[in-house]
Parts: structure tokens; sequence; C-alpha cells
DNA sequence: GTGCACCTACTACCTGTGTCGTAGACACAC
DNA sequence: GTGTGTCTACGACACAGGTAGTAGGTGCAC
């Protein structure tokens, strides 16, 4: 189970979240949902990401009518924890407990994220 | 308060680390302390870095005796968190919540950070 | 005073990433 | 059949970041 490190730059990183949001869909699509989230790139710069993506193995692309469909191939689960444990890495050494305490001392939590939270630490406990 | 974002590479990062770790040193020590680390790197290697980090604003140097004298000039709470600001809006659109909870479902906490975690969220609550 | 050791200043080079432009293929409209 | 629009393939370019070599100064040892 080898625990690939995704490289993704962060650009490369928004067009594949747009993938995993919108599901399968053209270059046209996705730089369509970029602008949306105001980031004006141009169609080919699209393209280019979506090749790169392609080349890397996190997206696969198959011709449908005119255009290419391009759905995303690794889970965004897959890809935030390899993202989070490389962040934990740099600036924590590795571990989660100091990113945790971190995040919720520095960032506002909101009362349900807090609540959910709780129960999940319970979780923990009950094992 | 402008809420600079720290544009650091990760091989720069970990030498600004050295510093918050060990303290100002000469770019000798530095080398040292990341050879230490598993981190092979040439002497002038680690001088370009320091030199960019000085550009960037983040360390500053003094002459002492033959050598320069580097220390962090930010403390490594703003950086950490600029750090984890970015990774939130790449991965959850900014919110901390569901970083928290993918922290905690998917690496392993030790029981005292645990416990150090719920005295912080019962703190949250009180308020 | 000559040489060795160490320091800094520059320059350089490669790779990855963000960003596009151009050119050639295709298809539908008239 | 000739445009017009759309698609993909390629190539290009700039900038950042990782990595290091070389040259030239300075001082201590002998």
């Amino acid at each position: 189970m080898a625990k690939r490190d995704y490289e993704l730059g962060e650009a490369e990183l928004a067009v594949l979240r747009v993938l995993w949001e919108s599901g399968p869909q053209t270059v046209r699509d996705v730089m369509g949902r970029l602008h949306d989230r105001g980031r004006k790139v141009a169609y080919t710069t699209v393209l280019t990401f979506l090749s790169r993506l392609e080349q890397k193995g996190v997206v696969v692309s198959d011709k449908q009518e005119q255009a290419y469909v391009y759905r995303a191939k690794v889970s965004r689960e897959r890809v935030t924890e390899s993202r989070m444990r490389a962040v934990l890495d740099e600036l924590f050494d590795g571990a989660a407990g100091p990113a945790v305490l971190h995040l919720i001392e520095k960032q506002r939590l909101r009362p349900d994220e807090i609540d959910r939270l709780r129960k999940l630490i319970d979780d923990l406990d009950a094992h």
C-alpha cells in the first residue's frame, strides 16, 4: 500500500477539486468552474493542468463526442491525507496532536464543529 | 496587521526551523544541524538559503568575530499560522473544523494529546 | 611572508509549476 | 465547399526554489 506522495501544485489541486466537487467534465466546463471561483485562467492553461494531472496519474480522460471528459482518479481523501501529512512533517515533525491544538487555538471553530469534535474524542476514548 | 503570507520553500522552512529551535547561529552551525536531521546540503547551499531568507525579511544577520550569525526574525507561530491557513484554503475552503476532524480521524493522537484536546474544548465551551 | 582554513559574494543550473499562444484537425452551418 | 468555432497537441517562457561551484578576502600558524 505504497503511501504515494501526490506532488501537486496549488493550481493543479484547484483543478482536481473541481473534478471532485462537480464530477467528470470537459476542459471547458472545468474552466467555467474555475472562473466561477475567481480563478481566471485561459482555456489552454486548464488543458495543460489536466494533461499534467493525467500524466501524474491522478485523473483519467476519455473521448466523448467532440471533447475529452476528465475524471478524478484518486480520491479526495487520499490526496488530502497525503497533503496533510506533508504539512505535519514540515511544521510539527509529523505529529498530529500539536497541529490539532494549533488549529483549535488559532482558528475559530463553529459550535456544531465543536460538538462533532467532542463526539469524536469520546469515541476515541471509548476504545 | 497585514497578515502576510510567508512564501517559503520546504528547504527554506527547514533552515528557519533550525534557527527557531537552536537559536541564533552561523552558517556552519546551521549546516551541522541540518546534517544531524538527515539533510545533507553543502555549506554554500545553506548560505544561499540564509541569504534568501534574509531578503525575504524573515531572518536577520549580524557580523560577529569572523562570521555572520543569523537569527530568526519572525516567530514560529506566525509562520505556522500562515502556512496552516494556506493549507486550509487549499483543501478545506479555509474551514478549520473539517481539517481538525480529518486529522483526528486519520492520524493517531497520543492519549496525553487527547487529554489536552478535551481540556481545550471544554474551555471553548466555557466562554 | 606563505600557506591553509574559513568566510562571503556571485553566478549558475535544473526542475517544477503557472500561464499561454499557435497550429493543425474536425465538424456543423450555409 | 468555405467559414467559423471548438478541440487537442506542442512548444514556450518566466519565476521560484533546491543545490552547488568558484573567486576573492582575512586571519592564524609557523
